[in-house]
DNA sequence: TAGTGGTCTAGACCACGTT
DNA sequence: ACGTGGTCTAGACCACTAG
């Protein structure tokens, strides 16, 4: 069997190699080890669909055998992946491609937790609206598209124990997201990421997030319902999926009077 | 030689255990992978200060040889050392003991980073006071200690390029921040996690934050030199050291008007 | 040149889940 | 019984750092 296309190891350096032109791995990129090369395989196969969210992907052996390299390679590939959060591993079942359509990975992303914990949490999600518009230079740079191309705007409340809490204003790029409409919207039950995940094939993998604190305007204070003036958690969220490409910039408005931004530092 | 004392391997089932008296590891923790055991006893050298921030552990080859088990190993267990930043690996050099000393850590903590990143930031620090009080009951639960034990009670202000940003009101355990004053920490110029640790050989290893926002009040506007009532991020953070030993509570206020706080998801 | 961590392999066996 | 991921070992070789 021949290796596998592309792939090349340290120690293979033809005589004919010259310093000044830095060997290529299979994925284009310049030399890295073996288990990054095959990394960048899978996570090249989770872009292009080839595995779907919730998914097993093949085992360790069968991609070792595919990609001809040990197996021991491959699971550090994987365990990179899995310490990502791409990948997630089961004993006995098998790797599966992480997804947003899970109860418990339902707050991955949304790091708000009640101050009183045992308190078992209702939500609802009311849409205010959702157009296509043409996008302001600040939400382009971050979308990295240009100024003026088409973006979907969307805007919703989220409440907890039917509390208004969280003021979302969402930009989405208009070319991936296509049908997005209010209607669409409201046949929606789940989290809004695996909405995208279902209907889209967007996976979301990675987000940047800056908090600021900030007064309420009136507009914000009437759909919060809280006063004017008051202190709110502005919480500016960019969206990456594989591969670093942002594919969601959201400016959320959370109310902190029995909520709190969680966060863990190492 | 012998086997280091202790250590159990999942295969080593002697035919006289019964089901209900669980084994024992080295730590006294119940079974667990080989890996983790030696991770436990790593983890017990550093908090007892076998090897102090800073310097170098010894070799994968040497801890190998001394816990009887095999360089692959000692290498797992002390991946996962530096996954959680308490230890550093330097290719050629050794693997080294994690330390606030270093100006490229400086920021691992604090998580509020100036909007325009371009400018050079300089920072200063001025102690409001330093008193030995008897605990508030929240403090006292957030540091495992008993209400009325006494606690350091330290509030200062923290400036970037000259502007107060910062209101930090700070709480250690009386029993091992014994000296600590206001005389002692004015001899400090870096940054207070390094001095704890030169100082007082408390090395703060992960840490736990809660975010809310909230209105000034008149004597903390009068400390930021902000407006009353003017929007502040609060930052409840309890800092544990080895072992997830809290050591310290820390309640500050940012002023969120030319910073932002940082977040990376995944 | 010697010592350190980093990569890669091959093989044995264990724990878990399904059939 | 079988297939999955998880652990553990032993050995070879590479890359980086220092004397």
């Amino acid at each position: 069997m021949q290796p596998y296309p592309g792939l090349m190891l340290m120690s293979d350096t033809p005589s004919s190699a010259r310093a000044s032109e830095p060997r290529r791995t299979a994925t284009g990129a310049a030399y890295s080890p073996l288990y990054q090369q095959i990394k960048a395989l899978l996570l090249q196969s989770l872009d292009q669909g080839e595995w779907k969210p919730g998914e097993a992907i093949p085992s360790e052996v069968d991609l070792a055998a595919r990609f001809q390299v040990s197996q021991g390679t491959v699971r550090k590939a994987i365990d990179e992946l899995a310490a990502e959060n791409l990948l997630l591993r089961r004993q006995g079942k098998g790797t599966f491609v992480a997804t947003h359509h899970e109860a418990k990975v339902r707050f991955r992303f949304l790091r708000l937790a009640p101050d009183n914990p045992e308190a078992p949490v209702t939500s609802g999600s009311r849409i205010l609206d959702c157009r296509r518009v043409r996008s302001p230079a600040d939400i382009a740079a971050l979308l990295q598209l240009r100024t003026g191309d088409i973006v979907v705007n969307l805007r919703r409340v989220l409440s907890f124990e039917n509390v208004p809490t969280i003021l979302d204003d969402i930009w989405l790029p208009g070319t991936v997201f296509k049908g997005l409409s209010a209607s669409t919207l409201a046949r929606n039950k789940g989290p809004l990421y695996a909405f995208f995940e279902s209907e889209y094939g967007v996976s979301m993998v990675r987000a940047e997030e800056k908090i600021k604190a900030v007064s309420a305007t009136s507009e914000q204070a009437g759909l919060l319902q809280v006063d004017v003036n008051a202190p709110l958690l502005q919480v500016e969220r960019v969206s990456f999926t594989y591969g670093d490409r942002p594919m969601e910039v959201r400016r959320g408005l959370y109310v902190t009077d029995r909520f709190h931004y969680k966060n863990s530092l190492n």
